[in-house]
DNA sequence: GCGACAG
DNA sequence: ATCTTGTCGC
């Protein structure tokens, strides 16, 4: 079955808004996968207007990382809250395009569900890439919420509205929280309990932080 | 007009 | 995100 859901990315700031309005009603909120076998992190750094993409496949959950993947591409659409999918999305799905096996669940550097149209990245690639995806962000983009308990696991609701669109996370004691939403086809319950079995290290989990180690590393080396 | 604002 | 020195907390 060929992609369901595509569109430019090469658009005005006000194309990219109508896009993620049209394309934000097909976003599944429910759990729609079964076994999971393998998780990914994703993440992207810029250099000197060039966008460094770096996916880590790892095996779940042993986390023992089983396959990477690179990209890089010039940056051209520019930074702006909301609409960061159209910034990174096209140099993420190019990586992305490289795994011999695409991941069971894919977790991103930025939100999911606690996004003004309620199409974070990980909303708006789960649904291009017709796969389950989480947002793991470090920084609250929409909704309101408190200050989580100091103890790891301890949380609090994003909300929007009365509706809880994601949660602040704490997934080591004593160190700021993360902030999980739902992607495409996983609940938030689901997500919280990815990104703290995900967790071996720091603050973000351990699929994100190589990610981000792996893309910081390879525009060392460029 | 002012404040908020993923990466 | 990136730039970038000293500094606060455990």
């Amino acid at each position: 079955m060929r992609p369901i859901y595509q569109h430019p990315w090469n658009v005005s700031l006000s194309d990219a808004v109508a896009i993620q309005r049209r394309l934000a009603c097909h976003i599944e909120w429910d759990n729609r996968f079964s076994q999971i076998d393998t998780i990914a992190g994703v993440d992207v750094c810029i250099r000197n207007d060039k966008l460094h993409a770096a996916v880590v496949v790892l095996k779940f959950p042993v986390l023992q990382c089983v396959e990477t993947a690179l990209a890089e591409q010039p940056a051209t659409f520019p930074y702006r809250p909301g609409l960061l999918a159209f910034r990174e999305g096209p140099v993420i799905l190019k990586a992305l395009k490289k795994l011999k096996r695409l991941p069971d669940i894919t977790i991103f550097d930025g939100h999911g569900r606690a996004h003004p149209y309620q199409i974070g990245i990980a909303c708006h690639l789960g649904l291009l890439l017709n796969r389950p995806t989480i947002g793991c962000a470090k920084k609250r983009l929409w909704g309101q919420f408190e200050e989580p308990g100091n103890q790891k696991g301890q949380y609090s609701p994003i909300t929007d509205k009365k509706t809880i669109i994601g949660a602040a996370l704490r997934t080591r004691t004593n160190v700021k929280p993360v902030f999980v939403s739902s992607g495409h086809r996983v609940n938030l319950a689901a997500s919280m309990q990815l990104v703290l079995d995900c967790c071996r290290g720091y603050r973000l989990p351990e699929t994100i932080r190589q990610a981000h180690h792996l893309s910081v590393t390879s525009f060392e080396i460029s």
